[in-house]
Formats: C-alpha cells, structure tokens, sequence
DNA sequence: GAAACTTTTGCACGCGCTTGCAAAAAAGCG
DNA sequence: CGCTTTTTTGCAAGCGCGTGCAAAAGTTTC
C-alpha cells in the first residue's frame, strides 16, 4: 500500500518532468541506464575487489554522482547475509559509563564501515532475550551487550545464525561470544594497598545487590585481599549501582558502633551518593576521616566537589579490542576472553599519609 | 561468497540429519512446506489485517514456532519501502541530557514497533549531512536530530524519499521537518523574576559560543527580561556546554570589577562548573552570596553537592511527541512547531528573600 | 596475424519477502 | 439444490541487489 503510494508520486513526478532528482529512491537500475552499461557493471563499482574496467567505472560513478545514487544496504544485507548492522544491547543507557561506551562503540563501527542499533532493554518483560532475537529480524552481524546476561539457548541460537557476540564486563561461562573483562580483583588488591599506606583500618565495600559477576568479582578481590592483612571488611549491598544507594548505604555505615574509614564503593556513582551521606549527613571531611575509592572514572569524578580516586575504565581498549575482534575471522567455538587493566586515577579521597 | 559458505554448512548439516534447529536462516519457505500451504499464506499470517483463514493462520503459526521463524525484516523492508528502521543522529550522546533523550527515544520506538539506529555524528568530517545520507543507505523511515543542523538540499532529499524528520530543541526555520522547541522565552523570564525576588540586582548570563538557536533564546530572552526591570546582563561565552567552560566563565565573571549575584546559565553542566569555581576558587556561598539556575534538570542537579535550581527538560513529552508525529499522516509540507514548556524546579541555588 | 591467454561484460538466477489478480472454496439465499 | 456473493488461496511478478557462468573484448606471444 505504502509502496503503492510511492509509486503513484514518482510517477507523477516523473510526469511533470523533474526526473530523477524528485524521484523517491534511484536503483542501480537506474544508473546502468545512465551509464549506458548493464546493471552488474555499476553493482561491480560499488563491491570493492570486483572486475570492472577504469573506464566503465569511470562512467558509472559519473551517472551515480548525477542521479544521487547509493547502494540500498537492505537489498545488498538480503544477498550478502552480512547486513553491516551490529546491534548494541543496553539498558539504562543514560548511566554514564554506559553512555560513554555507547558513544565510543557507535563511533568505532562507523570507522569499521559498520552502523550501530539501538535494542534497550529498559522494560522489564522480554528482556534481553527478546531483545537478542530481535537482532536477529534484522540480520545483524553481531551483538553487543553491555548489560544483562542472554539465556543459553537464544545465544546458541545466535551462534547459529552466524551472528557473532561480545559481552562487555558480563563474565559467565558462556561459550561462543567474545568476553571482555577487566581485572577486578587486581584492582581490589590495590585498591587495599592504597587504603593501608593511607592508614586506614576499618574496610567497607559499598556494592548494589544486583550481583552482576563483575560487581561481585570486585567484592571478592577485595574481601581477599584485606584477608591478606588480617583486615574484615564490612559488606553492605543496597539496591542499584546509582547515587541514592551510595546515600543509602552511608547512612547504614555511620551509624553503626564502628565506622569504617575506608570505603571501595563498586562504581563511581555510589561513591558520589556515599561522599555526600557522609558529608552533608554526618559531617565526615573526605580525606581526613574518610577514604573513597571508586570504579569506573566517569566524567562527575574530576569534579570538583567529588575529585574522586577512582579505577579507569579503559574504554577505548574495550571498544578497539571488540570491534576488531568482530572483523577478525571467526574462529568459532572457544574464544579467549580479553583480560584488561584497570588503572588507578590518584585524585583526592584518599590520603597520602596518615 | 559468505552467502555460498553459508549454503554449504546447511546443507551438511542437513544431510546428517539435525534439520531446521541448525540451519542459518529459517525461510517463510520452510514454514509454507512444513504447513502444507503455500509461501503466501505464511506471509500473510505475518502481516496485520492480511485474509487469512483462522484455521491454516494456526497451522503456519504452529509450523513456524517449531522452526524458529521470523519474517526477515531486511526483505520485508526491501519490498514495503519501511523498513521500521528510525535514524537517531546526535553527537556527544554521553552528555547527561543526551543520553536520556536517546533512552527514552530509543524505548518508546520500540514500544511503537520500530527500532533506532544510532548514528554518530561526532567526528568533525561529514557531519550530519553524511550521517543523514548514511540514514538514506538503510531507507530509514525516519530521522530524528538531536544535535546539529541538516543542509537544506540534503534534508529535501531525505524528505523526498519519504522520510520524514523530526528537529528536537534545534529551531529553525527549514519547512518540512517536525521542530519540537522549549518556551526558551518564557524560561528566561521566570529566571529573571526568581532572581529579583531573591533580591538579586546584577545579572549575568553564562552561555557556550556554539550558538545553537535555542542557547541563544535563552539569551536573548533573559536580557529582554532583564532589560523590563532596567537591569543589564553581563554575557559570557566559552567554549562547549560542558562542565569545564561553567569553570571558566568563574574566573572570568568573579576577577572583574563588579560581580554579578545571579548567573542564568544555559545548560547544568556549565552551572556545575561555575559552582565549583565560585566556591572553591573564590570562597563564595551559594546562594547567600551567589545565586544560580540551570536548564536541563539532568540526574546530577538533584545531588547534594550540587542541589541546583534548575529548569526541566519534558523529556517525556518531546519524546511521546516525536514518536506520535513519525506514526500520524504525513500531513507534508509545512509542519506546525511543538512549543513546550520547561517548568523550573526549586532546588536551593536561589535564596526565598533576600 | 593467428593462437593462447587474461580481463571485462552481460545475462539470468536467486536472496526472502509482499501483494494484485484470478481461481477455488466457503458461505449466504431464495 | 443452484446461484450469487464473500472469503481464502496460490500463482507469479517484483523490491534492489550480488555473482557464477559463458560470451565478448582486449593482451600477449611467437
């Protein structure tokens, strides 16, 4: 019907002699004519490697030129099995480590030649299963999720399709997509040196309950590694890795008959939530009695009012290393999972010396 | 050449046996041979409002769901000419606003049956125009801008293949497109009126030299509404909208001769950085010393630290807007404006009297 | 200049789907 | 039950493109 109408508008178009240019959509068919040459000739143009002479191309991209002709990526997808859509999977897109890697991925695909899709998995029912199965309407070549965890069956079924997959600091045992991780507990263990030299005693670790394996692969390292020490550290785990947790947890900590004096809060945003309980709640003075340390270095942490310490987020290597894997060959079955580091940025919630 | 590799792998697999559960791609094909029907009958079972019988729409529903079939929506695109595909173009998505724009967009296109694509306007080279051509490559229904402003020729051309285009908080006076713009005007007056009923008398107004038309009739109408009371307003512009040109503007606004005691600044992460600056670099008090209002109510102005005054964007409403519009009839042509009004949230960076 | 190459070109088929059209089946009616 | 009207169904064409194949054109070689 849609189509239909279309046509109809073109044709009158047409009618009314302004050709081409107020045509809805110009096809290779239409360049071929132009040309004067047969339509593989302007599809060979327009495929890189394929057989045309420097003449003919010469002529085709002329008429192409003219007529505003460029390739319809669903037709060429339809052949090809490769559409060039990557889909990002993600929800709560707006949190601002999310955000940036969004924006770092979408750009890095682009520069592949590839473009980026948009599944949010905000709303509660399908989730990301549906949302994986989505991807596949639409052929895409590969998925990205940087959040939630897909069922094995709809991965395998992904798999199948010749899709390929990465999980962006997800780590589970899933075999088949491509796992980028950060060095979680490396980054526990120093961030517990850093609050011993600091003279801190008293370890918590602020974390949300959600358990998400890296989440809970910090939580671990840490607690391990103040063990080392002969130090307990004190677990509270509250709601969703955002700002009113980090609030809500500074008020579980320092009302408690001891209070600890150094907190590793599992990402920046509830450390911003916990400095400001601890300041404006309890009249704490951040680095004197308390030390901070976050995850993920987003933008509010050079702040001012924060200029949190905190673990950086190497997300160029993350989007480098995923794309480039994505154009690698497919070395099918078992991936070797990416390990990366995760730097400490030295600002000033913690102290140098006691 | 992927398309043969593919076959290739099918057909062994079908040879030993495992049948539809490993095969790349299930076909409406595959779906009309196991249902005994024909290809049309399934197409029609997948197609709203289609004549189908209640009885074989059962058998090839119940034929598909064993095979896992779903209508490709590349195919289905290439022959419906609407692809339900949605082009979101937007630059610096990571910037708080941005992001939950594009959330929020992203969410109420699929809950309309449409999907977003994402494209990346960051690097400096083509810009929107190659990013709004690049839309045309995947007959995008539609596009929705959320930074940058299209060429006329290019936005006639998208507009003449049908699509249609939606400009959110980027005035200006291109016809065709769908411009959802603030009540800029009427924002800047509350803010003047707030002001002096703190008892504020010298005014300042902290703007980005980028010159967006929508920054600029915050401007604009902040000094009108000023100039009503016979007040002057100190302008400054620097640089981007981002939190470290707020910090600037401090030290340009607090080291001259007479220092304002209200600054209307036109987004909040430049009102986050002139907090910062004022109270760490030059000691002063908000909003004792120093009143201030943002725009944009994004996630960090509610945070202690920050606790700013601030006018809310209607996300909500741009976004229920924008979609309605991309689904209502194409009432081609001149399209009228959306004006919202962005009402202002009491935080506590503006004192109740003086 | 003819034979043996190599490169370029056009044809025709197919990717997976929708849809107008006419035939077949079902339903309504006196 | 026969006839008309409505609904359902299959056929076939086509959306815009890529690509194997064989014919055509161009190059090299002796």
């Amino acid at each position: 019907m849609v189509a239909a109408a279309r046509k109809r508008v073109q044709d009158t178009v047409n009618n009314y002699g302004f050709m081409q240019l107020n045509k809805s959509f110009v096809s290779a068919d239409d360049v071929a004519k132009r040309a004067g040459v047969s339509r593989s000739a302007v599809s060979r143009t327009f495929t890189p490697g394929a057989s045309v002479s420097e003449e003919t191309r010469q002529r085709v991209m002329e008429a192409a030129q003219a007529l505003g002709y460029h390739v319809n990526q669903l037709a060429r997808g339809l052949m090809r099995s490769e559409s060039g859509i990557v889909c990002l999977v993600v929800s709560e897109m707006d949190t601002p480590y999310r955000a940036r890697l969004v924006r770092a991925l979408t750009h890095e695909l682009q520069t592949a030649g590839k473009i980026a899709m948009l599944i949010n998995t905000d709303r509660s029912d399908g989730s990301v299963d549906t949302a994986l199965r989505q991807t596949l309407h639409y052929r895409a070549d590969a998925s990205i999720l940087l959040s939630g965890l897909p069922d094995k069956a709809i991965t395998r079924l992904c798999l199948n399709s010749g899709q390929r997959i990465v999980l962006i600091n997800r780590d589970d045992d899933i075999e088949g997509p491509f796992r980028i991780n950060l060095d979680d507990g490396q980054a526990a263990r120093v961030a517990v040196s850093a609050f011993l030299r600091a003279g801190c005693r008293h370890l918590a670790f602020a974390n949300s309950d959600v358990g998400t394996p890296s989440l809970m692969a910090r939580e671990r390292g840490f607690i391990a590694a103040a063990a080392e020490f002969g130090l307990e550290v004190r677990v509270v785990r509250h709601g969703n890795t955002v700002y009113e947790s980090g609030r809500k947890i500074a008020q579980t900590l320092f009302t408690e008959a001891v209070q600890p004096d150094a907190v590793f809060c599992v990402n920046d945003l509830m450390a911003f939530g916990l400095m400001d309980g601890a300041r404006y709640d309890f009249g704490l003075n951040i680095p004197e009695d308390l030390c901070i340390v976050g995850f993920d270095d987003i933008e509010q942490s050079s702040w001012t009012s924060y200029n949190l310490t905190t673990f950086s987020q190497p997300v160029d290597e993350i989007v480098k290393s995923s794309v480039a894997w994505l154009q690698s060959d497919a070395t099918a079955g078992r991936v070797r999972p990416a390990n990366l580091h995760a730097p400490l940025i030295w600002r000033k919630t913690i102290r140098n010396k006691l």
